[in-house]
DNA sequence: TCCATTGCTTGACAGTGTCAAGCTGGATAT
DNA sequence: ATATCCAGCTTGACACTGTCAAGCAATGGA
């Protein structure tokens, strides 16, 4: 064995292993409990052994953290493409962006679940807060461009839409609640919910 | 040594471990990361062996679960109280449950968290989903009081009120919002909120 | 040819959850 | 009064974890 190039066969770039590693945590995050997402698993999944991670990432959150920050700016991307497909008008920009969040967080429930956790956040030098910011960005310039009611705020508006998709998806995923029978209920309640922010993101 | 009745003096009732070792971990998980949260923590500061945990929750999902739906109960008082003492408007009541629901997170920021992580769920036999579907329960009641708009059935209305509480204190509670400057801001700023949410519930 | 650095390895350590076995003192049965 | 039992807790062990230290192997430059 000595250093042979793995059982993969041949490693054409050097960084191989770490995107290796990060496919790994990415699919040991959705496929199991947060516990299986070991250091040693990814290794294990990598086929290299239990420390080469420590040459990529100095601790565990700082992996965990590589990934997270990866989802925020796959996020981020989904609420842009979105924002620019959709009419063009406030709010159903707003709107699109929020149907594009709820997607993404639905395709990747676990993942989602630790971005917006303080405690995955300690890793990778506040790349995940950056990347966080960047979302947070997308969704305030969106905001910005809508007509609210007075006493509604950039600030304010930006919390009251935030807030929507965000506890909608994570009441969802955590199975507290559902959007009523049918196969397409998750999305349809979704969809009657954004509509029902619609007053405050229009002229009063 | 052998077995002496513990560093505290007089064990006066058998389920003391029990109630100590629940203590310990309600204490812990507000106190540092969810990591330093492990059964030998508990028992340590409980005062008994690392395997004592064993013979009150079988596993440390238990001992987790134990608290957090100690949690649900604890949030579901505070949600009656401030119902039963807000005045007698279908509206005033839901905001009166809704601002209880956001200083209880507050209150217990970790323990929150992790009362809404599915993976946290999964001990003492569903003890933790029992007591959450009480929190829905009243929750269920006091939107079933208010007048809608046409199109927004109960179902609609708690998802409609619940994610905006929980995704406001959620993301207050992981740093991703904030009420913007001065010392009172996180409250004025939900109190501000829940008011955006009236036109759902007044009669349309 | 020598050397240094990069990339990964093995080995070790303390800490964890969980299982197995043993002790101990009070209650119960005889 | 003596024997028995058992709940409640103990120690010990196992596999697993993250992290650190040391070492090896190959690559590139001087």
């Amino acid at each position: 064995m000595t250093s042979a190039p793995g059982p993969t066969g041949l490693r054409a770039r050097p960084d191989d292993v770490r995107s290796a590693l990060l496919q790994a945590a990415a699919s040991l995050i959705e496929s199991g409990p947060e516990s299986a997402v070991s250091l040693r698993a990814c290794a294990r999944m990598a086929g290299v052994s239990h420390a080469a991670p420590a040459h990529y990432f100095p601790t565990r959150a700082d992996l965990i953290g590589a990934v997270l920050a990866e989802g925020f700016d796959d996020l981020a991307a989904r609420m842009i493409a979105a924002r620019d497909a959709a009419p063009d008008d406030p709010f159903a920009r707003l709107k699109a962006i929020g149907m594009a969040y709820i997607a993404f967080a639905l395709s990747r429930p676990a993942t989602y679940d630790m971005m917006f956790q303080r405690c995955n956040r300690d890793g990778e030098q506040g790349r995940v807060m950056t990347a966080a910011d960047h979302c947070g960005g997308v969704l305030w310039r969106a905001v910005a461009e809508t007509r609210r009611p007075e006493g509604v705020d950039d600030r304010t508006g930006v919390n009251f839409a935030w807030m929507a998709v965000h506890g909608y998806v994570s009441l969802v995923i955590n199975g507290l609640i559902d959007g009523g029978p049918g196969p397409d209920a998750i999305e349809v309640m979704a969809d009657r919910l954004l509509s029902l922010l619609e007053p405050a993101f229009t002229g009063g």
